[in-house]
RNA sequence: GCGCCAGUAGCUCAGCUGGAUAGAGCAUGUGACUUCUAAUCACAGGGUCGAGGGUUCGAGUCCUUCCUGGCGCGCCA
């Protein structure tokens, strides 16, 4: 609809420019909004007021003579009105409108996809929590907007790959080990001085005594590297399926999973450095090797290569991100815990050391979560082990009010989730409001197949029986969804589709409370049932994209 | 000290990349079930958009200086 009305304007401004009503010849490009205000017309554009410089001309006589270009328009609009300072005003046809229940009842499921992203290859590296510990309230939510993130950029048109990278290498697997085989002894009965710097956590204990179940006694007779390597290749291999389960849980697959070790196995991360140092990135200082980052806007320099030989979690990180590109990627996007804003600078400095956009890559931060019960805060620390796993939170609330809840803000803003709000079946819980309109629709369809009637299907209707004003505003409101699909794609925003999704099931809640779809006359009950059903089609596509199931009843 | 993010109704938050009279949910108050599901709806009150200055036809949105809160500033991962 927009499109096509762009497309009329663009043409009218050719129009003005070859009949010397305009003279800039500067095309501008044509920004059309919808009005805040329902009398401000359906569509609005301010090119008038925006070529008014260039132009050195009243906006409102700018107007008058793009109007007067418009024509009729083949009947898409009954007037066109110049307001204000010079905004344009289109008031498109009802008929005009319904026209587009069509196009939700063509397309049904792939109503909403679009083509913007025409093909291109986007990488979605999300959750990547290290394969220490089970999942927590924090990581689902990096969990939820990711894979939304994916979802709507997949509808959006783009080709989009999930991947999880995991933290298999380094210093936290030999202490996941050591942490697994203390714990081991401890069980077979020694007295253990468990340190403080090893994981804390209950889920180690069962780790080790799943060990001694299946494995008995004999680990404790290995020489100690040999015992740390078994624990720690057991327990991250352990702990990483479990990762997979809660996730799997929580309705998110990932199509990769990438170990950091095989960037180390395969030289990547040497090749990785190396390449930095051929382009003269790099120096050396006090025996360590540096980048020099501060070229590309860091606040300073960063270590490579420790003076002790051992590479950092930042050269793998360079590695992993040019391997990302060399698997030819046109944007990567990463979701971090805003805990690591830090670290934007230094990842943006290894794409101009790569050569390329900085653009390319995009760092999506999500703020902490803070959990509720009752409105009083619940204590966590990662350190103690005391935390809530996010098994324990979907167990307990369930996954559509899970993730729900965590794309209900956008991602940068901190989240209050309370336990027990999101566990309310009440008008106070949001979820459930937009499924039950989905529901809704299911009922009344089922109340009508009752009565012996048919669902509609295309050209089945007449429009003309569309005569209220919350059916045009229904009609408008589901012509505008693969629009919002768009912004929040190229603004990688799914929140936005929440609080599309709310308005929609509130438009539908209170058309129902009005009146009834199925009464006496059968034609406009026909037409009444078209439009619900398009309304569902969309409720249903728009709560896909969010990993949030669409009931039929409830 | 430096940097990043935030500050909008009593509370939790939107605000479509600078547009017209700043919105929603919750909470509060009143009303609607012999009617396709009341997990719903209708109506009402509620604002110095943290504060000051600037940019322009026009600022919640951009620039700047303060104030307040969160986070980050390792040859850790």
């Amino acid at each position: 609809m927009k499109q096509r009305l762009v497309q009329y304007i663009g043409k009218a401004l050719q129009g003005c420019f070859d009949q010397q009503q305009l003279h800039s010849g500067v095309m501008p490009e044509i920004g059309l909004e919808v009005p805040a205000h329902t009398e401000h017309g359906d569509f609005s554009t301010n090119i008038a007021m925006a070529m008014a410089r260039a132009e050195k001309k009243a906006p409102r006589k700018i107007a008058e003579a793009i109007v007067a270009a418009l024509g009729d328009g083949d009947g898409m609009w009954d007037r066109i009105e110049i307001a204000g300072p010079g905004f344009i005003n289109f008031y498109l046809t009802p008929r005009c409108w319904f026209g587009m229940l069509d196009e939700v009842y063509r397309q049904g499921e792939l109503y909403g996809r679009t083509h913007t992203g025409a093909g291109r290859k986007v990488q979605v590296e999300f959750v990547s929590a290290n394969p220490t510990g089970p999942l927590h309230i924090g990581h689902g939510r990096g969990a939820a907007t990711g894979d939304a993130v994916a979802a709507v950029m997949t509808a959006a048109g783009y080709e989009v790959q999930r991947e999880y990278y995991i933290n298999d290498a380094g210093n936290q697997m030999l202490t996941l080990g050591r942490s697994l085989l203390l714990r081991y002894r401890e069980l077979l009965g020694e007295a253990v001085d468990f340190p403080t710097d090893c994981y804390q956590g209950v889920y180690i204990i069962d780790l080790a005594r799943e060990v001694l179940e299946q494995e008995g006694e004999r680990l404790r007779n290995l020489p100690e590297d040999e015992a740390l390597r078994f624990f720690s290749e057991y327990g991250g291999g352990k702990i990483r399926d479990g990762i997979e389960d809660d996730l799997a849980a929580f309705g998110v697959h990932f199509d990769n999973w990438y170990s950091e070790q095989s960037l180390y196995d395969r030289q990547e991360v040497e090749r990785g450095i190396a390449l930095l140092q051929e382009r003269g990135l790099t120096y050396e200082k006090e025996g360590a090797i540096w980048f020099r980052t501060t070229d590309y806007g860091d606040d300073k320099d960063r270590v490579l290569v420790r003076s002790n030989g051992a590479t950092t979690y930042f050269a793998s990180d360079v590695a992993y991100h040019k391997e990302k590109f060399d698997r030819g990627f046109d944007t990567v996007i990463d979701v971090w815990g805003a805990d690591h804003h830090g670290y934007v600078p230094r990842m943006k400095a290894v794409l101009a050391g790569l050569e390329r956009n900085p653009q390319d890559l995009q760092i999506i931060l999500v703020q902490l979560v803070n959990l509720l019960r009752d409105g009083q805060q619940v204590a966590m620390s990662t350190r103690s082990g005391e935390f809530v796993t996010l098994r324990e939170v979907i167990d307990e609330v369930g996954r559509d009010a899970c993730r729900f809840f965590f794309l209900m803000r956008r991602s940068d803003s901190q989240l209050d989730f309370d336990l027990e709000l999101a566990k309310k079946q009440s008008n106070e819980n949001p979820v459930f409001y937009v499924q039950y309109a989905h529901a809704r629709v299911c009922s009344i369809n089922r109340n009508a197949e009752e009565q012996g009637m048919t669902i509609p299907g295309q050209g089945q209707v007449d429009f003309d029986c569309l005569t209220l004003e919350d059916e045009l505003m229904l009609t408008k409101l589901l012509s505008r969804y693969p629009e919002v699909v768009d912004g929040a794609a190229a603004n990688f925003e799914p929140h936005r589709i929440v609080f599309y999704l709310q308005e929609l099931a509130a438009r539908f809640h209170s058309y129902y409370n009005k009146g009834r779809v199925i009464i006496d006359d059968p034609e406009v009950s026909q037409a009444r049932l078209y439009l619900i059903n398009c309304v569902r089609t969309v409720l249903h596509n728009a709560l896909v994209l969010l990993g949030v199931s669409a009931p039929d009843r409830m």
